[in-house]
DNA sequence: CAAAAGTAGTTAGGTGCCATACTATGCGTA
DNA sequence: TACGCATAGTATGGCACCTAACTACTTTTG
């Protein structure tokens, strides 16, 4: 149990999903439904929501934010110079957030942006020595929380984990597909 | 490869981390770190981020966001009433957070607040019939979904992502800990 | 070669969530 | 009983990300 300054609760435990509520609910309705199915997918909701938030305390202790941090781990990877098109693909983000991150990192010294002469159109974005050195700065902590993290797993798990874990992203797509198979509802009404 | 009305990539694959990705980065800086540790967490990341947009686009089908679903959802759990101080709690989000939420909810007439005769500070949240009845349309396709989400485990890997997924989340801490063990970094500049 | 279509980046406006600070009410203690 | 303090809910302002629409430039094409 964590208090912030107004001492409301930040429950770090999150209200992790209970396999008997997942129960409660599939049953309410009669659904012919795996309530461990359903389990999984809570936890893992709950686990992405908890993750994303650390994630932006992390970050926040060396004046980044999670998305900015990745812009800059992705140009340096790509010899500190892309185009903002590129850079959205990377991240996976839209043109539109990108350029919202470029204005901060830009106005913050760790980027710049130079306009190209050969496509008119295209600015392209370059890591400053200032940003290199951000990167530089913020590694070792940095590596070593993410390492520690996933302490608790040996490595045999750490596999394990990410061949469930890939199938289970596959199957995120099922949240957003046009349709889905609706099994039958014996309703006792 | 999905696009939208404007043709801007949405790339469905995220930019999968990969584990070259995580190594390189390691190696710039000589950290003694395990990169399938790195990686592990990168997807985790990468993962939580698509399934919390993919959550968004699912509850949007039913005029609904991730937040007011969950709260609706823990209202019914609740025999239809409850504080929203409790609703906080148990949804893991600040007191404030839940106000907006019920504003939107209270304006689309799934719920309504009444006010406490024991408690002149209280105004307790009602689930109304309409709430109700949204509840009961959604759940067929809103539970079919997230269980074809896990679809591609078996029963035994469902249990055994659990426990993974536990321990990890555990793990998130590291991030947002006062200290972190931060190895020695023996570079060669 | 000019008009039409496409592309790169930006702007504008919206959603979801948060932290902080505020108001109103209740309560403990002297 | 009256002061201070705790508590319940809310308003305000912020950040990250989105979609849609716009500007400026380039490429295609008739």
């Amino acid at each position: 149990m964590r208090m912030n300054k107004d001492n409301q609760v930040l429950n770090d435990v999150d209200a992790i999903p209970s396999l008997v509520q997942s129960k409660r609910q599939i049953d309410r309705y009669n659904l012919d439904i795996d309530a461990q199915a359903i389990l999984v997918a809570s936890r893992l909701m709950a686990a992405g929501a908890k993750l994303g938030h650390a994630s932006e305390i992390h970050f926040s202790r060396f004046g980044l934010s999670t998305g900015r941090y990745r812009l800059l781990a992705d140009l340096e990877d790509n010899e500190g110079e892309e185009l903002p098109s590129q850079l959205a693909e990377h991240l996976g983000v839209t043109r539109a957030t990108v350029t919202g991150l470029i204005d901060i990192l830009e106005r913050d010294g760790l980027v710049s942006r130079r306009s190209s002469s050969v496509d008119g159109r295209q600015r392209s974005v370059v890591l400053t020595e200032e940003g290199a050195k951000k990167l530089r700065e913020m590694a070792p902590e940095h590596f070593a929380r993410l390492e520690a993290m996933v302490g608790l797993l040996n490595i045999e798990e750490r596999s394990l984990f990410l061949d469930l874990l890939g199938r289970v992203t596959q199957g995120i797509s099922a949240l957003t597909d046009e349709s889905v198979e609706v099994k039958e509802n014996f309703s006792n009404e």
